[in-house]
RNA sequence: CGGGGAAUAGUUCAGAUGGCUAGAACGCUGCGUUUGGGACGCAGAGGUCGCAGGUUCAAGUCCUGUUUCCCCGACCA
């Protein structure tokens, strides 16, 4: 196993990643800063994602809308922490026009096209949808309203990482209004759920939840909660969150309703997102020396035909390698048969490996004269044989079963990795040490010791995971809460 | 925005102290032979050495400026 980070320079960088994405070279000599192109087969993993992602919002009552790209500046300001909170990382449109420069051999922007009042591309959408939110919500009957978005988004970041930090990145966004604070409160902690369970249910990811520190909270929020996954290299990851809004964005955006007794009261809102982070998750969690591996369900190719044939045995290893691909099909989507010529057996099973296809057939003459077929899993890389003719029911079997084992080792790494100490050198150790991973520590909730953590050994809370009673870590005043702390991504 | 690297073929890189008519590996194209773990032979295409100045008989190599990228911090999903 390897724990090399996503964002090292190695042989295996390229191998988990060329595949999925490529720089996106937009001008001579450089690239954009942090912005990735996804390549086909990478955009198939997000697809898969987004539709089991969607029936799972629909469930909650939740419907897809689409709102603008562009925000102007005033509804963006309205609210005062959330705008403090994404200044620094905005992109601005100032103009609509650009002209021929004056020797007619260029072009650049037209200066007399000045916008009266700038666009801001969206960081996240609430103040855009928002606005609009305060328009369809009068009575207690418009409530509650769930609206979900599929959208981009873009956030100026100082610092980029593959598919952990990307200057654009697509993402979902649900947003809620509520008549109650109990209500909006059971939202936020049901979406939280939702992705805990989407995460091991379909990306095989065992993860922890929890409420946010104040410092980590979203901007414009009064209580964020997060959902937490370990990597390989034992550093934390953020995979998705969940926001209780109350009533700040209400009171702003004039979100107001009439409730049954006539009385007109701030409505309660949410809002929770995930990302093309997830896939970075996904491909930190499980990959190997050899490359990618892919829970199955959002595999875009679930298994993998290779006939080996020489010149003389040809045609025969072919109708059987197609034949079984059909009886396969009629139970299991998503199969490929390689059969690329004049491409050696060894170069079909390397690419697949990268690629991380759960599952691989080989059939060839050796095969064929004993009736059976060779099957090997991408979890464990193991190669069995198999006889033909029971063929499909076991490979739909073989799915779940690394579907299973996939879940059963990140839930083991996470529990090896989650260590609970009341001993500040020990937290300090273990969190500097090279397999890093969780520390589950009492915290007084002083934003003092959260930064005199983080000094000294770069670690800061994920989220709040107990309660009880201990002492903090770090000042050994009372608390009664326990929290999870980790070095993030 | 600080601290380090780096910029040469599609990609990864080699080209001490100037001598180049600029190389390798992989990839790509053509022909032939191959297919049980990244095939082989032969032939071929591909580069104003990031950009702009300067020093020199001579610059990929030295000097100055400039732009960009990567890594490590600060900021963040």
């Amino acid at each position: 196993m390897s724990n090399k980070g996503i964002t090292s320079r190695s042989e295996n960088y390229s191998a988990w990643y060329l595949d999925i994405i490529d720089r996106a070279q937009l001008a001579e000599n450089s690239s954009v800063k942090g912005c990735m192109v996804i390549k086909p087969y990478g955009y198939a993993i997000w697809e898969n994602i987004q539709r089991e992602l969607n029936i799972r919002i629909k469930k909650m009552g939740v419907e897809n809308a689409y709102f603008p790209l562009f925000i102007p500046l005033s509804f963006f300001a309205k609210e005062a922490s959330h705008v403090k909170g994404f200044a620094k990382e905005c992109a601005v449109v100032t103009h609509y026009r650009l002209k021929e420069t004056d020797d007619g051999k260029g072009i650049e922007v037209d200066q007399s096209a000045k916008l009266e009042e700038e666009l801001i591309v969206r960081p996240t959408s609430e103040t855009i949808m928002y606005d609009t939110f305060s328009r369809w919500v009068t009575s207690w009957r418009d409530l509650p309203l769930k609206i979900n978005q599929w959208a981009n988004i873009v956030r100026w970041e100082k610092r980029t990482r593959p598919f952990l930090r990307t200057t654009e990145f697509l993402w979902q966004e649900g947003h809620t209004v509520h008549m109650s604070q109990e209500e909006s409160e059971k939202q936020v902690k049901e979406a939280l759920d939702m992705y805990m369970t989407f995460a091991r249910e379909v990306l095989a990811l065992e993860t922890s939840g929890g409420k946010k520190s104040e410092s980590e909270k979203f901007a414009g929020a009064v209580d964020t909660y997060g959902v937490e996954a370990l990597m390989q290299d034992g550093k934390a990851l953020q995979f998705g969150t969940s926001h209780d809004l109350g009533q700040n964005f209400a009171k702003v955006f004039g979100i107001k309703y009439t409730d049954s007794q006539g009385k007109v009261d701030y409505a309660w809102q949410t809002s929770w997102g995930v990302s093309t982070r997830m896939m970075g998750a996904v491909i930190m969690s499980h990959s190997d020396d050899l490359g990618l591996v892919l829970p199955p369900i959002i595999a875009p190719i679930k298994v993998v035909v290779i006939p080996i044939y020489s010149q003389e045995n040809r045609d025969e290893v072919m109708k059987i390698a197609k034949d079984i691909v059909a009886q396969i099909e009629a139970k299991v989507s998503d199969v490929k048969l390689d059969d690329r010529e004049y491409i050696s057996a060894g170069f079909k099973f390397n690419e697949w490996e990268k690629k991380g296809v759960p599952i691989r057939i080989e059939i060839g003459g050796r095969d064929i004269q004993k009736g059976t077929v060779t099957v090997v899993r991408r979890d464990s890389n193991e190669k069995s044989e198999s006889s033909i003719d029971s063929l499909t029911t076991e490979i739909s079997m073989l799915l779940s079963d690394i579907q299973q084992n996939l879940l059963k080792r990140s839930k083991e790494r996470l529990e090896k990795n989650t260590h609970t100490v009341d001993n500040y050198e020990e937290f300090k150790n273990i969190l500097k040490s090279k397999d890093k991973g969780f520390v589950k520590s009492y915290w007084c909730g002083n934003k003092e010791c959260e930064d005199g953590i983080k000094y000294d050994s770069k670690a800061t809370t994920r989220c709040r995971v107990g309660s009880g009673s201990g002492k903090c870590i770090y000042c050994g005043k009372e608390s009664d809460s326990q929290w999870l702390f980790g070095v993030a991504y």
